[in-house]
DNA sequence: TTGTACGCGTTATCAC
DNA sequence: GTGATAACGCGTACAA
């Protein structure tokens, strides 16, 4: 493991100029420099990133903390992510703090002691005041899930409307009995059951209570429970919107157990437009976000902290698409 | 931003003492310990981890480096890293390479430049000789798909024995006909296609050029291109093994497009048994691989190269299972 | 028990 | 264009 040192003894030159070499620096002529290289190739030498770090005082390197790894519409977002950060030569890392409190500060914690910039921050456990607090101390933005009231940088789709108009397009092909399978724990399912509702409501339908299941996972076996509840109703529903295409998959599943056919007698909808939705069948129809430009604008967010944390947080909205498939009917 | 020296003033001692209260250090009377700690709590201080790392020359952090994030069955492994790391205090951060070499190369620097202590890699793009080298001079393990030859530790599962077994429940049905969805790229699937291979020789049957299907990405497109080529031959299998669920998966699409139950005219197995096995209609029977083991014991072996590096590294197999479902036939 | 002083490997500020 | 040298924040041998 050569240092700087050796580098420079060997070269018979001062670290100052194997560090200007390094770190491309004008002043420099070019038989030294001729000659720097030669050595750090000679000897395998790669700058130690602890010391580099420690007098710089960044480490160009940002964390995406997610909910959990097994989630392939997240897989997308960071695709964005890294791509943009490989603009901005930032690397990226990521890890999953499993809705576990105490993970996700050990991770936060990052920020505080200085082994990244910045964190992108999908979701949190943290409540509003935390987080802004956190995001006015140090590079901080959020990404697809964020938290009410929170005032801090926030990128994803209009979550609210997007349910709206899944929810008009059960009602275009005739649904009237449309029930939905959220989450209240979440954000984002919050404000998705809130467009649900609007939709029924200016379609001039009640919304029935029993039509709204909770459930706390986006598992696809919740999603079978939450349709066996649904279809056991004494009216049972003729169309179930999923806060997730994983939950909706499980409601299909569950309908064909039944020997329904999703998409004949009760249509699906599902969120995400993931690979799952694709590979089922039928395929299931769903509410598309557009993961790596949502990915590519929390860098962005972030950048925006790092560079002028004077300024205030914003929120990002995208737009997103409705993707039409088997398990929905349209004309 | 407060630093050791600032805590040091306020609460009147030396740097000397603040660190070791912070490093739990026997020789420090009670009382100094408190007033210690109620500065640092009212200054807020967090240790600056570069400092601290430049000094002890580690960072108590490791590196799980993936080709790609997308991927249900990683997400179990590296839960299983994770738990493993977290009694030994290690930090755990996960990065793709995307099969990107450069892009992997640029991870395993973190090695060189001190980032992190550990690298657990799944799948490589580089070669033995490279992996062999690296291996000996850092802390390095492989999990799950490893390299042939090369001179690293690794823990995965018996792919030629896998694909064996489940040829066999194939067999034992009374398929004949069987074709292969493989990936000669990879290490893990070209031992899968020997124990196909093996499988049918030691039942006297032939294996066809024409039924080994090559294919690049383990993705439900590549399925489903590499089933219409299967069922296109003069004499279609009746029985097709992929060596993933998410190609089951895809060429369980491309059987039922053409009017073909999956278990009934043609029998379709799969492999890691991940949740898209079992929420596809019919659900696909498959390979279980021991996940959350395989990860803890990628970092028991890590850790291993780290505590001995002089000891020889060592390949563990971990036993699997076969999941039969509804997309085969079984008595 | 506590403090002083040095070093970890690098970059940046001066001189020259 | 180049070289000393002082930081960066922390841990620790050594001295007291």
């Amino acid at each position: 493991m050569p240092t700087i040192k050796e580098v420079a003894k060997a070269a018979q030159v001062s670290v100052a100029t194997v560090s200007r070499v390094l770190n491309q620096d004008k002043n420099v002529s070019p038989q030294t420099r001729q000659k720097v290289l030669e050595v750090v190739r000679q000897v395998g030498y790669t700058p130690n990133m602890l010391g580099r770090n420690l007098r710089r005082k960044n480490t160009e390197r940002i964390l995406v903390l997610i909910p959990s790894l097994s989630n392939q519409f997240l897989s997308g977002v960071i695709r964005g992510v890294e791509s943009a950060a490989k603009q901005k030569e930032l690397q990226v890392m990521i890890s999953a703090a499993h809705n576990d409190r105490e993970a996700e500060q050990g991770y936060l914690e990052m920020l505080y002691n200085r082994s990244v910039d910045g964190i992108i921050l999908v979701g949190s456990t943290l409540d509003q005041e935390e987080l802004s607090q956190l995001a006015g101390q140090y590079p901080l933005v959020m990404c697809s899930e964020w938290v009410e009231g929170a005032n801090v940088s926030a990128v994803g789709i209009d979550n609210e409307q997007a349910a709206f108009d899944a929810v008009n397009a059960l009602l275009a092909s005739g649904r009237k009995k449309i029930a939905m399978v959220s989450n209240e724990e979440v954000y984002s399912a919050r404000l998705r059951t809130q467009g649900y509702r609007r939709a029924l409501e200016q379609a001039g339908l009640p919304h029935k209570r029993e039509y709204e299941v909770e459930h706390y996972e986006y598992t696809y076996r919740a999603g079978m429970r939450a349709c066996r509840m649904l279809m056991a109703l004494p009216e049972p529903p003729d169309a179930i919107f999923a806060v997730s295409d994983e939950l909706a998959a499980g409601v299909c599943k569950a309908l064909i157990e039944q020997g329904i056919i999703p998409g004949r007698e009760v249509d699906v909808f599902g969120f995400d437009n993931t690979t799952m939705s694709k590979v089922v069948t039928p395929s299931i129809s769903t509410v598309s976000q557009p993961r790596k430009r949502i990915g590519g604008t929390a860098l962005e967010l972030l950048w925006e902290r790092m560079e002028h944390p004077e300024e205030k947080p914003r929120l990002v909205l995208l737009p997103h698409e409705l993707v039409l498939r088997d398990s929905s009917q349209h004309r």
